[in-house]
DNA sequence: CAGTGGTCTAGACCACTGC
DNA sequence: CAGTGGTCTAGACCACTGG
């Protein structure tokens, strides 16, 4: 009969270890619970360290766990659901309301700014740009870190004032902002990895997955400003829409 | 005066091989060329291989390599926009114009699909439910695969012949929910893996990273049905509104 | 068939955390 | 300080693609 065994497949060994995981993740570990070390659970499964860690990088890109050097694995909540925009859609960023906390602004020049962002904003080397960072945080910890790219231009009643401090600043740019007509908004939501300031920022390691969301603001057809906020992908559900009840993942 | 250095950050080398390498693919490569292969590239580096692969796996991961098995690691072209909502966004799946075919339909117990699912849905175990295979294809190649979960009390009008085939079965559920009138669409976005299913039709392999967006279909208040949905993480950037001009991705 | 990327191993050292 | 996860190595073998 020779070999009646039919390994057709050939799944690979840390793909098999990520599903028994998982498994147990489910049925015998609790939220917050910590794993046992690395060395430990790759010897227990009789398989090779790296081997291992394939498994749980898996795991926690689909955040089921939750890894921090000199500490330990532990088993993640399942991920928040984070609005970024309801049907309604309408409102400059820093309207009273929105999530997202002012940190600074600095003026760059337009040479300085991503392509993309140039591209979308019309604007080259030569032109100025107020370039606001903020920060959000949802159910205490920081969830996304952004760059909000305004042109000088669209702005013009911002009062130069260089004795204002950097969170001032930002909040002046922010406060121009609402007195212009908003169009829409139009977004785009990419795969990313963190840069090293933005990890920082959200309390990973640079290289980190985020989700990159591009948000143009619209005026009159015209490109007013474009944010590029980067979200935690481990720890975070973008959810579209005005409600907020809704997990799922079918991996 | 002993060490003069500043190696106060200690950057990884992979990190570091990441920019080179992410500097040379904008500078010295074309879309669609192949690079060397892994083992020369190590060692014109000075590194292992395994080094090279962790850099290689996050420039894939930002979408400028692909990489295939038995063929090579190619400069992968910029990211296609893929219009997920439009602003008006008020449209059951498989309506005129919508981007997606339909595969196949199968009838399934409400205790055979995924918790979310059926919490949503507020379906349990003995309740019915359609279940609709449906993949997309965008600019020549398959960036999507789809369930979509009708509960079969959403669509009472649906006749059960069981002489038809899959195709159009699919179709059949699809054409009832036209019927339906529909107040509103909810989504969420997540991070996932590909499952061994989903990975085959996205011409993937299982574990790849996709975009996960789950789609509520609200009817009256209640969720009339929920559609998965994952997208190719590596080739997509998925847009939400009118347009389709913008990328952006600061890594 | 030769050449590619994908998987796996056994071991080493480093960076960080908390006691 | 001991213990954790993060990085890196050198090598082996496998699965797949194409000529």
């Amino acid at each position: 009969m020779g070999t009646t065994q039919l390994d057709t497949v050939q799944e690979p060994k840390y793909w098999h270890l990520k599903t028994v995981l998982s498994d147990a993740l489910d049925s015998e570990f609790a939220v917050g619970e910590i794993l046992p070390n690395e060395r430990d659970l790759a010897a227990r499964f009789g398989v090779a360290r790296a081997t291992l860690r394939q498994a749980l990088e898996q795991l926690e890109l689909e955040g089921r766990l939750q890894r921090r050097r000199g500490v330990g694995t532990t088993v993640a909540p399942p991920r928040m659901g984070v609005p970024v925009a309801d049907r309604s859609g309408h409102s400059w960023p820093g309207a009273p309301g929105d999530a997202w906390q002012p940190v600074d602004a600095v003026a760059v020049d337009g040479g300085a700014v991503p392509a993309a962002v140039a591209e979308a904003l019309g604007t080259g080397a030569g032109d100025s740009l107020h370039v606001v960072r903020r920060t959000r945080v949802d159910h205490g910890q920081p969830v996304a870190a952004e760059l909000l790219y305004v042109p000088a231009g669209s702005v013009p009643g911002l009062v130069a004032d260089a004795t204002i401090g950097p969170v001032a600043r930002a909040r002046a740019v922010l406060h121009e902002l609402q007195r212009l007509a908003l169009d829409g908004e139009e977004r785009a939501v990419e795969l990313g990895s963190a840069r090293a300031e933005d990890a920082k920022q959200l309390d990973r390691l640079p290289g980190a997955p985020v989700l990159v969301v591009t948000t143009r603001y619209v005026t009159g057809g015209r490109t007013t400003a474009v944010a590029v906020s980067t979200y935690r992908a481990d720890t975070c559900r973008l959810t579209f829409g005005d409600h907020d009840t809704l997990d799922v993942l079918p991996g």
